[in-house]
DNA sequence: CTGGGGTCCT
DNA sequence: AGGACCC
């Protein structure tokens, strides 16, 4: 990492708190423009010169930027968007499959870029990405003497690929502006963080033009040193452009550019302090209940409530906060948190991109949803959504080399899938209606209930058809949680299902990891002795050694004080330590569970924790035999 | 009659 | 299991 000038300074600080803005990073933030109207348009050019909307149910999720010219607006009622532009065209956007396939596939354009995959997504339109090692690398490159004719290098490999670009000035416009008597004002170039976010901004430039060109999607960016700042800074300029928050990020007296930048936006604006933690904090600086419909009284005017109210109010610091936003059930620290954010400082890193979900949800709202009946219907439809999700999103198909059994001559490219990661858990989640008022009107609550059981392992078999697998999930554990669920006979209302796969456990601890390069031994070689190799990543060099796997499974037996017994055939190493709560439940009608251990002449080699699988006879403690059956369902 | 998703914390 | 946050 480049020396940079941090000595981080301090940020004014109340009664001995110490604040440090984190300076040595640079972080860029994409947002996809009007990103569900995009797909659309993407799929359908002519749509773009139309006004044109994305439903929802009753609302307009989200329009492009011709509709709004012409009225519309997020989350608007679709009579309302009607009712202001009739000519809207109008495309439903419920089954979210397409857009989460074009999210997905920009994603990896973006991630294919980063050198370190500090790449983060929030929701289906949003990115960030860590760029430091690459700013800084280029940074290192540069000639200071002639800034302005600079190339940007994006590969470490090779020097060649990259642009030219004029490293003395900002890609894109700036917060604060720059106006023209300053253009010319003679600039601190060799102010390091000056520097390093000119280069951010120039890659933040050529990362949107790619976008454009080999995707076709246009998109807002922000470039700062920290999420908070760069997602905040992006908005400045709103469609198809960027902005950089230009030094200086510190002062004594707040004079620097993210105070003057962040203290004028309303509370509620700030990501991390959502409606709970705005309400109360409105609530003390106007000394009394902040109104609910947020068009806040203020001094008898209809003011918001900004950052600066609340940052300068009388006594405000981390305690206080802590004081007013604490208490049971809030998250530890959050008065220190929120004293961060109200002062641009967000330490949080840029997430490792990953390529498996941590969950996957379908639900669908219902206007009226009553019969036991029509929800084992519906709970039918989610639960082929739900599978056909965890087999685009779980899987992993590799085009594999095989030679075919039959005619070892023939070799023919197999598709062979293999499951990436396990959710350990399934789970049901109703919104039930409220209840109707005496004066009859009705509460409106948003609450949702949930009963979770663990996934069972059928789900996994790659033999059995999606339509067989839904049906028997919802028989023997969907209904079953429904009735756990909602024990009264009838009389619920319910205005939403969800069905939820959670608890992922990934089948390699990493890329290329262990798992399948067991599997796919096996399918080559179909060599037995072989299965207890595994490759352990050991250092940084990525060196791979061999290491007796068997040693590693007989060890955790030896803690639950098993007898030494005969491998088991494959269990993929990295699940078997998953832990004890791998448990497959009686209603899944295992062949494994404990009645049917052997009776037979070798019972005296398993004690009372060891069961055995009837399909190929290995013999396991209880804690392996969920990994082992999905072991089965997939081979 | 505010959608259909997600993440993390307690 | 639920709640708060994000889009």
């Amino acid at each position: 990492m480049l020396p940079c000038n941090t000595t981080p300074m301090d940020i004014p600080r109340r009664r001995g708190q110490r604040l440090k803005r984190q300076l040595d990073s640079i972080i860029i933030h994409f947002d996809y423009d009007a990103f569900y109207a995009s797909v659309i348009e993407a799929e359908t050019p002519s749509l773009r010169a139309r006004p044109l909307a994305v439903q929802q149910k009753q609302i307009v999720v989200t329009c492009n930027y011709e509709a709004r010219r012409r009225g519309l607006y997020k989350l608007q009622l679709i009579t309302e968007a009607k009712k202001t532009c009739p000519d809207v065209v109008i495309v439903l956007g419920e089954d979210l499959t397409r857009f989460r396939n074009a999210s997905k596939e920009l994603y990896a354009f973006l991630r294919s870029f980063s050198w370190n995959s500090r790449c983060e997504r929030l929701g289906f339109d949003e990115v960030w990405m860590d760029v430091t090692d690459i700013v800084d690398y280029n940074v290192r490159l540069l000639n200071q003497n002639d800034l302005a004719n600079t190339f940007f290098c994006l590969s470490k490999t090779d020097p060649t690929e990259g642009f030219a670009f004029d490293a003395s000035g900002v890609a894109g416009h700036t917060y604060p502006e720059v106006t023209s008597t300053e253009a010319d004002a003679p600039r601190d170039l060799w102010d390091p963080l000056r520097l390093r976010l000119h280069l951010g901004s120039h890659l933040a430039q050529h990362l949107r033009q790619k976008l454009v060109s080999k995707k076709g999607y246009t998109c807002t960016v922000g470039v700062s040193t920290n999420k908070l700042l760069c997602k905040l800074v992006g908005n400045v300029h709103k469609p198809s452009d960027q902005t950089t928050l230009l030094p200086p990020y510190t002062s004594e007296d707040g004079c620097d550019n993210v105070t003057s930048f962040i203290d004028e936006h309303e509370v509620g604006k700030i990501p991390g302090i959502g409606f709970k933690l705005a309400q109360k904090l409105r609530a003390h600086v106007l000394q009394q209940p902040a109104d609910f419909d947020s068009g806040l009284v203020y001094g008898g005017t209809n003011e918001k409530v900004l950052v600066r109210d609340i940052r300068t109010f009388s006594d405000m610091g981390p305690e206080t906060l802590e004081r007013i936003l604490g208490g049971p059930g809030t998250p530890h620290g959050i008065g220190a948190k929120v004293w961060g954010l109200l002062n641009g400082c967000d330490d949080t890193e840029v997430g490792q991109a990953r390529d498996v979900p941590t969950q996957i949800s379908i639900e669908d709202s219902y206007v009226r949803l009553v019969a036991l009946e029509e929800v084992t219907k519906e709970l039918l439809v989610l639960s082929r959504s739900l599978l056909r999700r965890m087999h685009a999103d779980l899987l992993d198909d590799d085009e594999d080399l095989q030679v075919s059994p039959n005619d070892g001559a023939n070799i023919a490219a197999i598709s062979e899938k293999r499951w990436l990661a396990f959710p350990k858990t399934i789970r049901l989640s109703t919104r039930p209606r409220p209840p109707q008022n005496p004066d009859g009107s009705r509460n409106r609550s948003f609450a949702r209930i949930s009963r979770s059981a663990p996934m069972p392992n059928f789900v996994f078999s790659l033999k059995d058809g999606i339509e067989v697998l839904a049906e028997r999930l919802v028989k023997e554990t969907l209904v079953p949680l429904f009735r756990k669920l909602h024990p009264e006979k009838s009389g619920w209302n319910l205005s939403l299902v969800n069905v939820a796969a959670t608890g992922m456990v990934d089948a390699a601890s990493e890329k290329g990891g262990v798992g399948r390069d067991i599997g796919k031994m096996l399918k080559r070689q179909g060599d037995v002795l072989k299965q207890w190799k595994v490759y352990d990543t050991g250092g940084q060099d990525q060196t791979k050694e061999e290491v007796d796997v068997s040693m590693q499974v007989q060890d955790v037996w030896d803690e639950k004080n098993l007898e030494p017994s005969p491998p088991p055939p494959p269990i993929r190493p990295s699940e078997s330590r998953i832990g004890s709560e791998d448990i497959p439940t009686p209603s899944q009608e295992l062949s494994f569970l404990p009645e049917d251990r052997w009776e037979s002449e070798d019972e005296d080699m398993l004690d009372d924790d060891s069961y055995r699988c009837e399909e190929c006879g290995g013999v396991m403690p209880i804690f392996a035999m969920g990994a082992h059956a999905r072991w089965h369902a997939q081979n």
